[in-house]
DNA sequence: TTTAGCACTCTAAGTGGTCGAGTGCCAAAA
DNA sequence: TTTTGGCACTCGACCACTTAGAGTGCTAAA
C-alpha cells in the first residue's frame, strides 16, 4: 500500500534502529538523538555510526529532525512503516479484557452498547473513542402508530430492526380522524409487519398508483400518510458517539488553542469524521490514518485507529480511537481490535436470538 | 443581596468611575490605568485625583491590580456592583429580535425549540449557550404500547404531553403472549388517557392491592407491566443542552489548558452545573453568577447569565450564556432575557393549543 | 565498515539593560 | 478640603547577549 512499505532498500540494522527510534519516542516524547539511540539499539555501535543510519532514514523521509540539533523524530511515513512491519504488539491486559467483556456483556439495546463500547475506548486509551452506529442496509418494519396532534400534524412511532423505536411528526395534507389513523396504523402493521422497509415504501407508491380505486378509501389514505412518515429516515440519526475528547487536552502534541479548536470543531461538525470512518467501513480488520494521512487539516497531528465490526459476517460499523500520532500503537492496535469483536459478537446475540 | 450593592460609603464619582472603568476593561482586555481613565471618564480630572479614587475602590475590594505596576481590573464584587446598579443595557439588534422570532417559531417540537434557543444563545453570544428542559410536575398519560422482544423482555412506548416520546425496555416477571400485552395497553389508553402519569402510578399500586381477586387477569397483568414500565422513567432525561462550549476557546482568560480542561470536564459531569441551573429556576427573571461567586472551581474564571422561562406563568426551566467573567454583559443579559421570553411564549403556544 | 574527532548549528535558559506604564505619596496649589 | 504636579519607585515586556548542552555532518584513521 504505501511506497516505502517494504524494506528492500533497508538493511535489517536500519530497520531495527527505525523501530527503536520510534518505540523510543512514543514513550519519551522527546526527539531521539544518536547516543540515546547507541545505547538503546543493544547492538555496540557508537553513535557515529548510529548517525550514519540515521541520516538514510532521514533521506527516505521515515524520520525528521525538528531542527539542526536536535535528535531525529518519526514522520508519519516513518510511523507507517513501524506498524506495517516493525511493530510487536502487546496483549490487553487481563483486567481490561474483563472489564470489556463485563461492560459490553450487560448492555440492553445496541444504543447502549455502542455508548458503552466508546466510553471504553476512551477510557482504557485515555484518548478519544469513536463509534459508528451500525449501518442498516435492510431495516425491517415492525410496527406503526399514528397519534394526532393539532390540526393535521401527526405524531408518527416507527419501530423498526424488532426494538428500534423512531418518532417524527408529519404534517398531513388533509385533517384525519382518529379512527382513520388507528385503521391506516392497523392496516399497515397487519400487511407489512417484517418486511423491508425500502420494499414497503416502493410498493406502496406503486399500489398506490396502479390500484388507486379499486382500494378503499382507508388503504389510500394509510399509503399517503405511510409515505410521508417514511420518507427521509434517519436523517437526523447521529452519525457516530464520540467520547472522552477531553482526553485529548492532556497532549502536548495538540496543546495549541489553534490545533485544538480546529479539531473539537470538526469533532462537532462531524462531516469529516463521518467521510474518514467510511473509508474504513471497507476495510476488514484494523484500519490506521496517522497524522496527514488522512487528508484533513484538522488531524493533522493526530492518528486513528479503526476496526469495523461484523453482523453475520458483514461488516456493518467501524469504531476506533483518536489521539495523537505520537501514542502507543502497540497497545491501542489489539485494544481497538479486540473492542470491535465483542461489540460485533454482542450485536450478533441480540440479533440472532430475538425471539 | 450583596454587601456592598448599596453605594452608600461611594460618593457618586467613584461610582462613576468604576463603571467607566468595567467597560472600558471589558472592551479593551486590558488592566486600566489612571491616566487612560482620566482621558475616558468625561471629567476633567487629572491622574493623581484618579488614583486617590482607585486606591479607595481598591480598598473596598471592587478592583484589583495584577501587580503593582498594572492597571487596575474589576474584582467579581466590582462586577457585580456594576452590574446591580451601574449597568446600562443596550437593546439588541432588530435583525438578531428577527432571526430569534424566526428560528424559535419554526420548531416543531419542545426538544428541537430548545436546541435551536441553545445554539442561538450560542452564536449570537460568541459564547456557550445552556438551556435546562422544563421540569414538569404533572406529565399527562396519552398512549403507551408494548412490543414483545426476546424471552420476557418487552419494549415499551410511551407518549407523554400530547407529543412526547419514551421507550425502554423491562424485563417482565414472567412470559406474556402479545394477545396480553396488546389488551394491556388497549386497557391503559383506554382508562387512563389524559390523566396525571404519578396518579397513574399510585392509583395502579392501590388498585392492584385492594382489588386484586375482583379483577381480571388481564387488568392486573396490565398494572403489573405498567407499574415497570412507569417506574424511573426520566433518570436518563438529559438535563439540559449545551452548546458552542468551543467557543469558549477563544478568549484568552479561559486558554490555559488546565483551566479549559476543568471546565469542559464540568461540562461533561453536568453535575454541578445542573445545581447551578437549579439554583436560578426559583428567581424570576435574570440571574448572574459572576466568577468565583458560583461556587465551582471550574467556573471561576466564568460568569453564567440566566433566565428563567414559564409557561402558564410558571417557572419550568432556566436557559443562559457561559462565558469569560469579562464579557459585555450589557449585550448578553437582554440576549438571554429575551431569549427566555421567546421560548416561554413558544411552549404556551404548544401547550395551549395542542388539539 | 566502523569509529573518533572536530567544527558547526541550534535551542533553551539565563543575564542584564532599557523602556514604558503605572503606582503611592507628598507638598503645593486651588 | 480637594485637586494637582512632581517624584521616586516597581514591575513586566522586550531586546541583545551569553553560555551550556545536545546533536549534527564530515573527514580521516582504524
Amino acid at each position: 500500500m504505501s511506497s516505502v512499505s517494504n524494506p528492500l532498500q533497508l538493511s535489517e540494522r536500519a530497520l531495527h534502529f527505525l523501530k527503536v527510534l520510534v518505540e523510543r519516542y512514543i514513550s519519551e516524547g522527546q526527539p531521539v538523538g544518536s547516543r540515546a539511540l547507541a545505547r538503546e539499539a543493544g547492538l555496540n555501535l557508537s553513535p557515529a555510526t548510529i548517525r550514519n543510519v540515521m541520516a538514510d532514514l532521514e533521506e527516505l523521509g521515515l524520520i525528521t529532525a525538528p531542527h539542526t540539533s536536535a535528535g531525529r523524530v518519526p514522520t508519519a511515513m516513518g510511523y507507517r512503516l513501524f506498524i506495517d512491519t516493525l511493530l510487536t504488539v502487546k496483549p490487553l491486559q487481563s483486567n481490561v479484557i474483563r472489564q470489556l467483556r463485563h461492560d459490553l456483556d450487560t448492555q440492553d439495546t445496541p444504543d447502549e452498547l455502542l455508548e458503552t463500547a466508546s466510553r471504553l475506548l476512551s477510557e482504557v486509551s485515555h484518548m478519544a473513542g469513536v463509534v459508528t452506529l451500525p449501518r442498516q442496509e435492510a431495516v425491517s418494519f415492525r410496527h406503526i402508530e399514528f397519534l394526532p396532534l393539532s390540526e393535521q400534524r401527526i405524531l408518527v412511532i416507527l419501530v423498526t430492526n424488532e426494538q428500534e423505536v423512531h418518532n417524527k411528526i408529519i404534517h398531513a395534507p388533509r385533517q384525519f380522524s382518529n379512527a382513520d389513523l388507528q385503521a391506516a396504523a392497523n392496516f399497515l402493521n397487519r400487511t407489512y409487519a417484517g418486511k423491508d422497509l425500502e420494499l414497503i415504501r416502493t410498493s406502496l407508491i406503486q399500489d398506490l398508483a396502479e390500484t388507486r380505486d379499486r382500494l378503499s378509501q382507508a388503504i389510500i389514505d394509510a399509503a399517503a400518510i405511510a409515505e410521508l412518515a417514511l420518507k427521509d429516515r434517519s436523517s437526523h440519526r447521529k452519525p457516530f458517539v464520540l467520547t472522552g475528547e477531553i482526553n485529548l487536552m492532556d497532549f502536548s502534541e495538540l496543546a495549541s488553542m489553534e490545533r485544538l479548536r480546529s479539531l473539537f470543531e470538526a469533532f462537532r461538525q462531524k462531516e469529516d469524521i463521518v467521510h474518514l470512518l467510511d473509508r474504513c467501513i471497507e476495510t476488514t480488520g484494523v484500519r490506521i490514518f496517522i497524522g496527514e494521512e488522512s487528508g484533513y487539516r484538522a488531524l493533522d497531528q493526530c492518528s486513528l485507529v479503526t476496526a469495523s465490526y461484523t453482523v453475520n459476517d458483514q461488516v456493518v460499523g467501524v469504531l476506533g480511537v483518536i489521539g495523537p500520532t505520537r501514542m502507543e500503537y502497540e497497545r491501542v492496535i489489539p485494544l481497538v481490535d479486540f473492542t470491535a469483536k465483542l461489540v460485533g459478537a454482542a450485536l450478533n446475540h441480540k440479533s440472532l436470538s430475538p425471539s
